[in-house]
DNA sequence: GGTCGATAGTGGTACGTCCAACTATAACGG
DNA sequence: CCGTTATAGTTGGACGTACCACTATCGACC
């Protein structure tokens, strides 16, 4: 499945041994996980973009599509789109236009706010982001192999660092220590 | 340092309930980890560039001259360097072209195959490369938040998967409960 | 009510990635 | 020795992303 044959050893685990020889050991290790988060992301991505190609999709439009699917009357302004996917304005931009010359998405004006647009799913759209998420399920989020405990690690630690990063406030998967209620239930 | 102002709310939760509600339970999980993975990989990714910036590096043009600073006289073919960055050879192309445009790598022909090509730091190509690999390691690889334990999860997770997905063979970080042999060394 | 700063979206550019196709060379097999 | 196949690298194109600059509109304030 990868464009390359396998290699003989695994070269973040390489890299790694580098850095502890070079003295770099307090970094060594957050370096061999950042490395493995970039090349688990490009295998990922890969497969996914694989598995989607029939769909004629690609993952990010994809995430357009699925993101659509759970709005409210399946439409969304760009711009919270775009802020959701923690894209730049401008991907949206690009994946809606390729959505909207598919047929899956359809631009529409917003009555009070002549700057805006919203996107909306078409039904072909829905049909085709049911079939596709069902694709990626069968054969992407249920074939990674990874275990119930390290899922849940993965989950919590990348959601540490996207709140520490800023991505978002309210960490709401962090440890226990959380002040007990926002006080609005929105 | 994210482009975006901070969510009220972490969209990849959201996403994983989502999932859940429409009964796609087993799916939920590993959804949420490559979800967060891609996520990660995008901000680190976005902040190594930042840092590498006043270098007039890349985060994949900085990899193409760390690797070439561990390798032996600081060289190696091309497609060496292809095969153990893991990405298309014409990406190692890109970057050594930019690379050597900048001076920090140089061509070398092969006397023993005249297909093949040698890249091979400069002088301030190893200058550089120490000092972006400073950078890197004080202002992205120390300050990632990671807990030693969830380094080490990371780590051994998606190297798992790496191997699985047939990065690499001889799964030196796997923990202990493989099957003792598949019959065939292959 | 007019000015002036924010905001929503788009166009253009730069970069990295992959793929398909191509050239040149090497290696193998008769 | 020659034809076939494989390999190393490059070129050209498609796509996704970010950044900058720009337009149009909104909103807030005097």
């Amino acid at each position: 499945m990868p464009q390359h044959e396998p290699l003989p050893r695994d070269p973040i685990a390489e890299a790694r041994r580098n850095w502890e020889r070079e003295g770099w050991t307090q970094a060594a290790g957050p370096m061999a996980a950042v490395t493995s988060i970039m090349r688990a992301q490009q295998l990922l991505l890969g497969q996914a973009d694989r598995i989607l190609k029939p769909f004629r999709l690609t993952f990010s439009r994809y995430e357009v599509l699925a993101l659509l699917s759970f709005a409210r009357e399946h439409k969304m302004l760009m711009k919270k789109a775009s802020a959701l996917l923690q894209v730049h304005p401008t991907s949206i931009t690009n994946a809606v236009d390729r959505l909207e010359d598919a047929g899956l998405v359809r631009r529409e004006p917003v009555s009070t706010d002549r700057r805006a647009v919203n996107v909306a799913l078409t039904l072909e759209g829905l049909e085709i982001v049911e079939q596709a998420s069902r694709a990626l399920n069968e054969q992407l989020f249920l074939t990674t192999g990874f275990e119930e405990q390290e899922v849940e690690t993965i989950v919590a630690a990348l959601s540490g660092f996207r709140a520490r990063s800023g991505d978002f406030t309210a960490p709401e998967n962090l440890p226990v220590s959380l002040p007990p209620s926002p006080p609005a239930a929105s």
